[in-house]
DNA sequence: GGGGGAAGGACCC
DNA sequence: TTCCAGGGTCCTTCCCCC
C-alpha cells in the first residue's frame, strides 16, 4: 500500500483528464509562467553581459537589512499554528467510523478532503470528484471503491467551535482564518503560568518537553469526541505553520529558537513548504536551480533579480526564518484584532450557460445572497466587482467603484451596477459567451480610512 | 514620477 | 459515461491623472 507509484498515479490523472477544458486552460497558464521564465533568462543573461559584478550590488544591499530583520525575530518560542488532521473527513468519521477502513473522501463533485487511505491512491483535496473514482478503482484494481461523504458544513461549524473553545484558554486572541487551523501565542499564557516573571530556562523547560501543546492537543481529543490534530510552535508563525505539518497527523513539533535550530530545520526543506510559495513560484525558483530554502538563502540576490521588491523581500525574510509579522509582534499583543475584512463576495459555479437571460437571473440571485450577507454584518461597499468564469475555464472580472460618497448594501443596488458591468464584459468578449461561474464582490468599504461619506445609497 | 483604480493572477484552506 | 469549489488576501502590471 506504501508503495503506490506517485508515476502511476501522475498517468492516470493524465490521461483521464485527457483533453478537457479545464486542462487546457491549465496548460495556457503553463505556457505563461514558461514565458515568464524564459524572459527572466533573457534578462539575467543581458545583465550578466552589461555588468558581470551585478551580484554584488544587490548583495551588499541585502547584508545591509539582514540584521535588522534577524533582530526582529522573536526570541521565543511561543507562536502555535493548530492544524486539525483531515478536518472535515474527521468530523464524518465519528459519526461514521467504519469509513476509517475505506478509502473515503468528502465531497462529490468537487473532493474537500479525504481520508489517508484514499491519499494513499492520489486522492486529494481540490481534485474533481470522477478523477478520485477511477484512481481508487484502477490502483486497487477494481477491489475498493471511493466513498463520497456529502459535505454537512453546519457539523463542521460545530466542532470547530469547540475546537475554538479549548484553545482560547490558551489564548483568548487566537486567530482562526479557516474552520480547520487557528494561530496562537502562548507567552501570557506561559507567563501567567509560571506565575514568575520571564524565567527562559524554565520556559525552555517546558517547552522542551511540549508539554503544554501535548494537553492542549488531548483537550481537543477529548472534548471533541475524538478528533486529532497537529500543531508547531515556534517563535514566528512562519516556522510553526510548517512544524504544524511535520509530524501530521496527530502530533507535533518544537523548533527552539535560536538561530542554528531554525536554520536547520527550516534550510533542508523544499521551497514549496513555505506557507506562501506556491506552485508558480517554486517553478519559477526551480528553474534558477533554486529547490531548498538554503539555495533560496544562497541565491538572494539571484532571487532579488527574479522577482519585484515586495516578493523578494517576503522570500529572503523567509529564507532566514523570518516572517513579516515579527516587528509587529514584538509590541501590539492587545491592539489588533485583525486588520478588519478587505472585501466580500459570493460565487457560484453551474452547468455552463449561453442563454443571456438565463445568466442575468443567476445574476440576480447571487446579488441577492450577497446583498443578505452584507446586511448580516452590516457593511456598505463603494466598489462592485462582477467576476465570470466562462466554459474554457477562462476568467474575466470588470469592477466600477462608485462616485464620491456612494456606498451600497440593498440588492436593488447592487443588481443593476453587476448587470452593468457583466453587460460590459459581454460585449468587448468576441466570441462564444458560456458562462460556468457568476460571482460579485463588494470592497471597500463604508469606514475605512479613505471614506469620506456618511450613510448614503442611490446617488449613482 | 507617484498615487490610485482596474484587471488579472498567485496563493491559502 | 462522468469533466475541477468558494471565500478570502495580497501582489503586479497597466493606465490615467496630477
Amino acid at each position: 500500500m506504501e508503495g503506490i507509484d506517485r508515476q502511476r498515479i501522475d498517468e492516470i490523472i493524465l490521461r483521464e483528464s485527457g483533453n478537457s477544458l479545464f486542462i487546457q486552460q491549465q496548460r495556457r497558464r503553463d505556457q505563461k509562467v514558461d514565458e515568464r521564465i524564459a524572459g527572466l533568462r533573457a534578462k539575467l543573461q543581458k545583465e550578466n553581459e552589461n555588468d558581470p559584478k551585478w551580484k554584488t550590488f544587490y548583495e551588499r544591499a541585502i547584508e545591509k537589512c539582514v540584521p535588522g530583520i534577524l533582530a526582529a525575530r522573536p526570541i521565543r518560542s511561543t507562536c502555535v499554528v493548530v492544524d486539525m488532521d483531515m478536518f472535515y473527513m474527521a468530523c464524518e468519521l465519528l459519526e461514521r467510523p467504519e469509513l476509517a477502513s475505506e478509502p473515503a473522501c468528502v465531497g462529490e463533485n468537487m473532493i474537500l478532503t479525504s481520508n489517508y487511505l484514499a491519499r494513499k491512491y492520489g486522492v486529494r483535496s481540490a481534485m474533481a470528484g470522477w478523477i478520485g473514482d477511477r484512481l481508487v478503482e484502477e490502483l486497487s484494481s477494481g477491489t475498493k471503491k471511493l466513498i463520497h461523504v456529502p459535505s454537512r458544513f453546519d457539523l463542521y461549524r460545530t466542532k470547530s467551535h469547540q475546537v475554538r473553545n479549548v484553545l482560547s484558554q490558551y489564548d483568548p486572541h487566537l486567530r482562526c482564518y479557516s474552520l480547520d487551523e487557528a494561530y496562537m501565542d502562548l507567552a501570557p499564557y506561559l507567563a501567567l503560568k509560571l506565575t514568575r516573571n520571564w524565567d527562559h530556562e524554565r520556559i525552555s523547560a517546558v517547552l522542551a518537553g511540549s508539554q503544554v501543546l501535548q494537553d492542549m492537543r488531548s483537550r481537543v481529543t477529548e472534548v471533541t469526541g475524538g478528533l486529532t490534530c497537529s500543531a508547531g510552535l515556534a517563535p514566528n508563525f512562519l516556522l510553526s505553520k510548517i512544524a504544524s505539518d511535520r509530524n501530521k497527523p496527530n502530533g507535533q513539533c518544537l523548533v527552539p529558537s535560536d538561530h542554528e535550530s531554525i536554520i536547520g530545520f527550516l534550510h533542508p526543506l523544499p521551497t514549496r513548504k513555505v506557507s506562501g510559495i506556491g506552485r508558480v513560484t517554486a517553478k519559477i525558483l526551480s528553474s534558477f536551480g533554486i529547490a531548498t530554502v538554503a539555495d533560496l538563502y544562497r541565491e538572494r540576490s539571484l532571487v532579488r533579480f527574479l522577482f519585484q521588491e515586495a516578493s523578494a523581500e517576503f522570500l529572503l525574510r523567509a529564507s532566514i526564518g523570518c516572517s513579516g509579522s515579527d516587528e509587529r509582534n514584538a509590541d501590539d499583543v492587545e491592539t489588533d484584532d485583525g486588520p478588519g475584512q478587505k472585501g466580500i463576495s459570493r460565487e457560484r459555479t453551474f452547468a455552463a450557460k449561453e442563454s443571456w437571460t438565463a445568466i442575468n437571473l443567476k445574476l440576480e440571485e447571487i446579488a441577492e445572497l450577497l446583498s443578505s450577507d452584507m446586511k448580516h454584518k452590516n457593511i456598505f461597499a463603494h466598489t462592485v466587482t462582477v467576476k465570470v468564469k466562462l466554459r474554457s475555464f477562462d476568467c474575466l472580472s470588470r469592477s466600477r467603484s462608485l462616485g464620491r460618497g456612494v456606498f451600497i448594501q440593498a440588492a436593488a443596488d447592487l443588481r443593476p451596477i453587476a448587470l452593468d458591468l457583466l453587460r460590459e464584459l459581454k460585449d468587448e468578449f468576441s466570441g462564444s459567451f458560456a458562462v460556468r461561474l457568476l460571482g460579485i464582490r463588494c470592497s471597500s468599504f463604508m469606514g475605512e480610512s479613505h471614506d469620506k461619506a456618511q450613510k448614503s445609497i442611490d446617488t449613482y
